[in-house]
DNA sequence: CTGTGTGCAAACTCTTTGCATAAGT
DNA sequence: ACTTATGCAAAGAGTTTGCACACAG
């Protein structure tokens, strides 16, 4: 249902749909969190920088509503957590099959189209274990400037 | 050059020499924790772990120091950081191409031969970038209990 | 009203750092 | 001796938790 690898965009309508139906009460600070992550294009957030936005536009949330929120979000489906590197827990708005471009220069994250790169001669899972997903990072650093 | 997807197996003269070549000097924990890095079959290890590990072998080496050796290892390149999930850091002694299992129920790591499984499609890295790596972690968690 | 959500501050985990002491060459 | 490594404890970063108050239904 839905775009799993269009674009988030959703009106503040939608969003107070998406969290009533994920069983969520749609409070000031949800909603406006919410809209922050799936109001525009797909995008990877740290609860960091959410904090940061959410305070820009005069909702302030505190750390442990960001983190609560996130998770919550992440529980329902609507969020996923990208390991790419380092301490920074990133989330990602687009929780359809994907991969990501991981900047090691400034941290950035840049998804890849499902159907662009393939994964091949992926083996079985060990016994009693099944796949969950695969995760590709293409990880990539500034060019050196000789040749 | 040595081997890059076999084993890591050598001998105590071996890491020392290991060490010198990187410009470390052969100090009693950094022999230990070499050997217990590179005496055997590739491994993936934290740095919790490993100081367990030291301290089993009677060379108790404080956490300041495992994180240092670590690092200094990485830098040489005898290590990599393996980017799985959460908080913690794990290294890991193969630094050839492999990919990796990760078991979502214990936070096991499992190589997965660069020949074995493989990416395709990969795009061109964006203007001004080159790519590093490409790292693949193929996500397990126990089959279906429920549902 | 009733119960869930929120904010605050304190707690926790993993990792890093500063500085006095110990060990390698 | 001279220099670099180590250990300790304290500090840091990111995340979590417990509890009183606030707010949505």
């Amino acid at each position: 249902m839905s775009d799993q690898h269009g674009h988030a965009l959703k009106a503040p309508s939608q969003v107070r749909r998406l969290l009533v139906q994920a069983g969520l009460r749609p409070t000031r600070q949800r909603l406006a969190l919410g809209q922050l992550l799936f109001g525009g294009p797909h995008r990877h957030v740290t609860a960091e920088r959410l904090q940061i936005e959410a305070a820009a536009e005069d909702i302030p949330v505190s750390l442990a509503t960001i983190y609560n929120t996130l998770h919550q979000f992440t529980e329902a489906g609507l969020l996923r957590p990208v390991p790419v590197d380092g301490s920074k827990t990133y989330f990602d708005t687009n929780t359809g099959p994907h991969h990501h471009f991981y900047s090691e220069r400034d941290g950035t994250i840049i998804d890849v189209p499902h159907d662009q790169m393939e994964v091949i001669g992926v083996p079985d899972a060990p016994e009693g274990m099944e796949i969950t997903r695969i995760e590709v990072v293409v990880r990539l650093r500034e060019k050196s400037s000789r040749r």
